[in-house]
This record gives C-alpha cells, structure tokens and sequence, in this order.
DNA sequence: AGCACGCCGACT
DNA sequence: GTCGGCGTGCTC
C-alpha cells in the first residue's frame, strides 16, 4: 500500500503483452506522455506515462524520467494509438510500442541529431566544384537554388555531411538559422487538362475523404505533389503513405526534386533503427514538413498536419499482419478525421470498401480517366490455351509475340507471380511430392541454388536424388516458376537478353538500382518477374506484358482472391505502352469467358467492381458485413480446435452478431504449429463490437488450462481468411 | 514477453 | 553428486 504525500503515482504502460498499466512513484509531476526509465521485476524497461493515481495497493518502486530534452509524447499521438489498440484488441503497452521508433523504447535518452540549414556565401557562388565531380556539382546547384538541410543533403549523396564539413571550412557555405526558408519548388510539368480538372475538384479543408481513381499513368502522383505543395506553402505538414514495394529511392528523389529545400522524412521498416528515429522524432519537432513512408509512417506525430494521401490505397501491405495489425489506410481515415484535415485515397482499383464509401457519398470520388502522357491504354488480348500446347507454360502466340517485339528493339514483361523453378517436384512413379516438414506446403524447386525450399518458413535442403519413398530416380518438377520460364524463354529466343527479377534476385536495394539501370540503358529484352516488376516503376521501351499462371486467382478459397487478381492485372497491364507505340497486353487463360477478364479486356473497373459487390452483397460478405477472425495455434490441431470450441460456446448470443463454428486453417501446419480459426460477423460495428470485448474478456481465462503452448490472436477487418 | 524459481534425467 | 531441461508464475 502506498499513498500520495510527497510522491506522485504515475500509472505506466510497459512493452509486455499484457492489458493493464503498473503503478510507480515518481519524484514529482510528471506529464501524460512522458518516457520514465523502471524496474520491472528484475530488467530496467521504458514507461509511458497513461495517468496518475492518489493510491495504489502495490509496493512501488521508483521512476525516473529520460533525461533527454524531447517532450511528453503529444495527447492526439496517444489517442491514435489509444484508439489503435482498443480497435484492433490489442494491449496498450504493445501497441504504444510498436507505434514508437526504434530509438524511444529503450530506456535511455535520445538527443536528436543537428540538422542545421545551410546557404551559399556570396565566395561559394563565385566557386564552382571540379566538373567531373558529379555529386558534388550536383550538391552546390541544390544549395544555389535555395537553402539546404544536412538531412537533404544526404539524399543528394551520401557523403555529403563530410562535404558540407569541408565547405563550411573553407567559407564556401554558411550556417542559418532554424527558420525554415520559404517554400521553393522545384521544375513544374504542365497539367494535363484532365489532371487539373481532378485537381481542381480536390477539397481544401476538413475532414474530406477523397479517393483519387486514377488508371495507371493518369499522373495521380503529380496531383499528391500540388496538393502537398500547397498543403506546405499554407504552412502545414503533409503525410503521404505508399505501399511497402513503391517506397524507392525513385519516389523519394521525384519528391526531393519538387521540394528541394523541404525537410523531408522518410519511415519504412528497411532503414537503419538510428535513421527512423531521426526522422519520427523530426516529424514530432515540426522541422520536417512532409513525410514519406509505408504502413508505420501513419504513427509518425504531426503536430501540423494539414494533408495525408494514402497512394495505392487498396494495396495489402497497409495491413500489418502481426502483432497490432492495423491498417495504415483505416488508421489514416480516423486520423484525418480526428485532425480535420483532407486526406486523399489514390488507386486505378480502389479497394471495394472504399469503392462502396464513394458509391454511398461517405468519401468524394474524383477521377483520372486518361493517361497524363496521351498514351493510349494498351490493348488487352486474351490467349486461350484450353487447346494450345504449352512449352514451359509458354504457348506460341506468347512466344511469337515476345520474339516480334524483341526483333523491334523494344522490352517486353513476362508476369508470372510464382518464385523459383516449379511449385512442386514430383515422383513419377508412385506420386510423391515434395513437402516441408513444419508446413503443410509443398517445397518449391530453386534449381539455381539447387534446393527445395518453402516460401513459408525457413525451410530448405538438397534437392533428392530418389524418391524418398520408392526409390524411384525420375522426379519431375510440376508447374513453372519464374526459374523456369526464364530458362524456356532463353531456349526459344535464342540471343535474347532476358532478366529475372524477383525476391530471389533483387534481394536488396542495391540489387534494384543496378538492374532498373540496366534496363534503362537498354540491355534487357526480357524482363521476368513477380509483383515486384508491377508496382510503381516505369520502364519507358516496355511494349509487351505476357501473363501466365493466373486462372488460380478465379478458383482460390479466398473471398478476395478475384479483387486481388484484376488489381494486379490492371497494375502489370499499366507497364506496357507508350505516347508513340501503345502497349500490348496477352493473358493466358483457360477461362477467357470469365467476366474479370472480359472486364480487364475493356479496362472496367468500375463495371467489374460493381459486379463484385454485388456478389458480396448477395453473400453477405464485407464490405456488406464487418469481420474479426480469432485464430490460435499449438503443437497438436486439436488443443487450438478445443480452445476455439470453448470460447465459442462460452460467447453469449448478441443479436445480429454470427459467431461461426471453429474451422481448421486453410494451411493447417505452419513452422511446426497447428492452426485453426473462428470467423464472427455482422452488419453492425457496434454488435460486432460489443462481442470483441466479449471474447478478449473470456479468452485468457479460457486459454490457461491449455498452458504456454497455445497461442491465440485477434485479427479485425482480416485481409486473409 | 522475459526472467526467476523449481523439480527430474544424463554427465564430469 | 550437479548441469540443465522446460513447466509455472510474476512483474507495480
């Protein structure tokens, strides 16, 4: 037992997976927000002040505040993430932690880098760097044109903080003042009739959700860029958010160029920890302006907030799929709406929940129906190979077509959304395929590095040289991978140049700046690849797309499945063509009947999406209902299918609510565990809501006869069943 | 989640 | 005899 005389109770939220606060005694007041440094048990953690309290019936130990000069964690950062972990069922010391950078949950104190301004002297002018010097001429331009940040200077080239040493030294450059120089833009391309139409049409002020449908090419980027320009010259912060594939050095450096004296941050998950916190923590001091990043970048603060864009909103990496798994873009919405300010939602297929907000007037819809380069949409044929004989999955319209392209000096993209060599090998004899040990998957054949691997956990070894059940010397590898067709493609054009690319090689960022280089300097013919080649780039010769392998989107178990498929489609289709030579899009497919292919044909989304929702209304799927899945996992399939059982039936009725019976997961092992699920639904957020507490109330009591080894998960809004 | 404590098998 | 396996319980 303590009470309050001298001492002040702080109640604390800890990184520990569990839903209640620890009281401590503070030396004096401390503010809501604020990082104290505590004993817990036996390890010293970091604490975030949530309250205080005039008594408390624990024994307290002490807190002492971080000693670095950063203020308490803002009120409007703690209710995002107060209202992340509330909606996403997640404990609040989780949730506080994974929305903070990298820096901030250690107990120790995190003095920011400088990051000072810096301008030409009037000598500096008169001084140019040697000519061959290519970074450092391009360093002295940038700083001609206006004053630059150290961090800009970075981005320009990486040794460019040595350089800035060097000139201020030798008085070729000045320190200014913190106050931000004025706004300056870098080069301005027209707008397109249609481009400032959009624009135009765009609100300026309150929560407005706008989704920006724009088709690939539209020049949706360039309408982020007024909009945020605008957004910075009224003073205030922009958030712009991409998919986790788009966030390139390309992006980042087409925003640098148009804000060349903006202090820019970036936040993604591949950056160096010291990096991020630099620039979260510069996002919370208001010194950057805008920021750039995929799914974490919605926690960084903006105590000016004044704009946030979602690009590629219906894409899935907004979706964390662990932990607290929020969605970026929903998150984004509350935070708009909960600040006041616009926020811009920009797909060429939009997903159909926000798709359906626009139908019903919540969100505004503006739309980009032309290319911004006139370029002509490629044309889209489908190959029927029901009755064509396949080479490596290749037919020979397919082959045909690449060969007469590559004759012509242009690129051409071979899609096919599966890594390695073939997804499965095969025992002639007796049917035995390959399988991973703590999967229920099958191992994918990488000749390449000579292994069978699994794309779901870490698994790997030697590829067999027998079958291990009969003996059998002759297995077959079933299917193509992107290994395969890479091998068929130098078969059947000989001489061609063809590049693969996929996680496999491009591993790196490095990896993607040499091959995108080459590309550009015209030394590919082919490209192979995955996802990867669809999302945001643009290769300026590329005249060809071939798709193979994508019938499996029509038949999956996956409710989305056929949503996912024509956005890709629609993505890789957008790659091929332009103002000269419109592009050529080919699918091979045995259902060339099928309507999202005969939509793709005719470039409808919205006729395609309209088609879906309807058929999602008739089945009572989302966007028509609301979903939370409960998942566990354990050693043996019957304890979490127990578990499941018990919380089921301890659930109380709640009327509009439907609380289906535990199912085993569609891929029952994965890493060694066994998994089952439950799905609940309803109409209502409210309802649906009230069982949430329920369940996450009955749940931990449920789950202890079961000890330590199962485990069990609340996953809201679910992307996969 | 860590990390301690605690109670049963193969080792110097 | 003890090193160490991981089951159980606690952390203000």
């Amino acid at each position: 037992m303590t009470d309050a005389s001298s001492n002040t109770i702080i109640r604390v939220a800890l990184d520990v997976p569990l839903d209640r606060t620890f009281d401590y005694a503070a030396p004096g007041p401390l503010a809501i927000g604020s990082r104290v440094s505590v004993g817990f048990g036996p390890r010293q953690m970091v604490g975030i002040v949530l309250g205080h309290a005039t008594h408390s019936e624990f024994d307290l130990k002490p807190a002492r505040p971080i000693e670095d000069r950063l203020p308490p964690l803002p009120d409007d950062w703690l209710a995002l993430v107060r209202f992340a972990a509330d909606y996403y069922a997640c404990a609040p010391g989780p949730a506080l932690f994974t929305a903070l950078p990298p820096a901030l949950r250690a107990p120790r104190p995190f003095i920011p880098a400088r990051d000072p301004q810096y301008r030409l002297t009037p000598a500096g002018r008169d001084w140019q760097p040697p000519r061959r010097a290519a970074r450092q001429c391009e360093l002295h331009a940038a700083l001609a044109a206006s004053p630059l940040a150290r961090s800009s200077a970075r981005a320009i080239a990486a040794d460019a903080g040595r350089r800035l040493d060097d000139w201020l030294a030798a008085g070729w450059i000045e320190e200014i003042d913190d106050q931000p120089a004025a706004l300056t833009l870098g080069p301005l391309p027209a707008l397109t009739v249609a481009q400032q139409q959009a624009l135009d049409q765009l609100p300026r002020d309150g929560f407005s959700p706008t989704l920006l449908f724009g088709i690939t090419g539209s020049g949706k980027t360039e309408i982020y860029l007024r909009r945020i320009a605008e957004t910075l010259a009224a003073g205030r912060q922009a958030l712009v958010l991409v998919p986790e594939i788009n966030l390139t050095p390309q992006l980042e450096s087409r925003f640098r160029a148009r804000f060349p004296n903006t202090v820019i941050a970036c936040l993604n998950s591949s950056q160096p920890e010291r990096a991020r916190s630099e620039a979260w923590v510069a996002a919370w001091q208001g010194r950057a302006r805008l920021v750039i990043g995929t799914r974490l970048g919605v926690f960084a603060p903006l105590p000016e907030l004044g704009l946030i864009v979602v690009d590629e909103e219906h894409d899935a990496s907004f979706k964390q799929q662990d932990g607290l798994r929020y969605s970026a873009r929903d998150l984004a919405i509350w935070r708009a709406h909960r600040a006041g300010v616009p926020i811009l939602l920009g797909s060429a297929t939009p997903s159909l929940e926000s798709w359906r907000h626009a139908d019903a007037g919540r969100y505004g819809r503006v739309e980009l129906a032309e290319r911004a380069t006139g370029a002509a949409l490629p044309a889209i044929h489908l190959i029927d190979i029901r009755r064509l004989p396949l080479d490596d999955g290749l037919s020979v319209p397919a082959i045909e077509a690449l060969a007469r392209c590559r004759d012509k000096g242009e690129v051409s993209l071979v899609y096919l959304n599966r890594r390695g060599y073939s997804p499965a090998l095969s025992c002639t004899d007796c049917g035995w395929i390959a399988g991973c040990p703590s999967c229920s998957a099958k191992l994918v054949l990488h000749l390449r590095e000579r292994q069978l691997r699994c794309h779901h956990c870490g698994h790997h070894q030697p590829v067999p040289h027998a079958c291990p059940d009969c003996g059998n010397p002759d297995l077959k590898p079933l299917g193509q991978g992107t290994q395969r067709v890479e091998a068929a493609l130098t078969r059947v054009l000989p001489g061609a140049r063809i590049r693969r690319i996929d996680r496999d090689t491009v591993s790196h960022r490095d990896a993607w700046a040499e091959v995108y280089q080459a590309i550009h300097d015209g030394e590919v013919d082919v490209l192979v690849g995955t996802q990867m080649l669809a999302k945001g780039h643009d290769f300026p010769t590329l005249s060809l797309v071939v798709a193979l392998n994508t019938d499996g989107g029509l038949y999956s178990a996956d409710f989305r499945a056929s949503e996912t498929l024509f956005s890709q489609l629609m993505q890789v289709a957008g790659r091929a063509g332009r103002a000269e030579r419109p592009g050529t899009v080919l699918v091979q497919t045995q259902l060339p009947e099928h309507p999202l292919y005969q939509a793709l044909c005719r470039h409808d989304y919205p006729g395609f999406a309209a088609t879906l929702l309807d058929e999602r209304k008739q089945t009572d799927m989302p966007p028509y209902c609301h979903q939370f899945v409960v998942r566990a996992d354990s050693e043996k399939l019957a304890d979490a299918r127990a578990f499941l059982g018990a919380l089921v039936a301890a659930l109380p009725a709640i009327d509009g609510v439907c609380v289906y019976d535990p199912i085993t997961a569609s891929m029952v092992r994965l890493e060694g565990r066994e998994r089952a699920q439950v799905l609940v639904q309803s109409a209502q957020r409210g309802p649906l809501r009230r069982m949430l507490a329920e369940l996450t109330a009955q749940a931990p009591v449920l789950a202890k006869p079961y000890g330590r080894h199962l485990r069990w998960s609340v996953d809201v809004d679910p992307l996969e069943l």
